[in-house]
DNA sequence: TTAAATGCAAATGATTTGCTCTTGG
DNA sequence: CCAAGAGCAAATCATTTGCATTTAA
């Protein structure tokens, strides 16, 4: 790999649309700008939160339904947070994750020696793979020092 | 030897609900059972559907909470699927998932050097780190053979 | 006994969908 | 023009929660 060099490039996007057969509308143009564009792994609230500013009309289904259509593009993965809300990522290095099981963040980091691995041969031979991605969850060193409570014990947990 | 080797070993559990000053019921019991007796990764609505025949007053909530007391327990892990349905993985030692994206099934497997291999600076000093876990997608091989359309072009695709 | 746990039913909240109107090509 | 896409509102569906009843300790 080169260098990363990211302007908020629609090339990918618009490469992606054509090949597709699909149109390339303002609505698209924004959401892939605002993802690739800004760090972090938004939800689709977060992500229609933000674009209201600039297309105040934007439905937050449209941002569902164009979310699916770049997944479907491989513009986009769907990740899975300990939460129960799809977050995406558009960062298309590959990378890993930190994942808080507190408060539940996620964040990037790089690993390389798991980059350059070979799969051993059951997951080599278990179909197409797309990729390969670490995910490394624990507490994040600012809940551990927020709440020092050893435990979270009980049920009611999960204080939405 | 008259050793009793229970299959599903309950010993965990007893021993976690202690610790924590939990009670020891019937539904945690056959619910830890049927969590590390049968393999795969079942999701809430699975689990109490198995579990409605040994015991047919089970409540689907019920099943919902005690999953959360597992893994407060630290005794599951809440793991998320392509799909949004939470599945949990009550396999304690350490392994690796293929994750299909077609299909959404989930496969453990073992991956020895990624076990092994040390974290990198940014991810040591990131917090508490309670695992680390390796997530391969793509689509498996029995998916590629059904159904062989090139990609899930336009919306409409989540065919739930 | 008695606080914890269950079951039931109703609530919640993210995500999806049917349908009509708008718009890119 | 005219099918693809957006917006609106209503529907789904997994998951959560309030409360009365049961039960493990």
């Amino acid at each position: 790999m080169t260098r990363p060099v990211v302007a908020p490039d629609t090339s990918r996007l618009q490469e992606a649309c054509r090949r597709a057969g699909l149109r390339m509308t303002h609505q698209r143009l924004e959401l892939f700008r605002e993802l690739v564009g800004s760090p972090g792994h938004p939800s689709a609230e977060e992500l229609h939160q933000r674009l209201r500013e600039r297309i105040p009309t934007l439905s937050l289904d449209t941002v569902y339904r164009t979310l699916a259509t770049f997944e479907a593009l491989g513009l986009v993965r769907r990740i899975s947070s300990p939460d129960h809300v799809a977050r995406y990522d558009a960062n298309p290095s590959p990378h890993h994750h930190l994942v808080c099981v507190r408060c539940r963040s996620i964040e990037d980091f790089s690993w390389p020696a798991v980059d350059e691995l070979e799969l051993p041969p059951r997951a080599a031979g278990w179909g197409l793979v797309q990729g390969v991605r670490a995910e490394v969850w624990g507490v994040c060193s600012a809940c551990r020092q927020r709440a020092n409570r050893p435990v979270r014990l009980p049920p009611e947990n999960r204080g939405r």
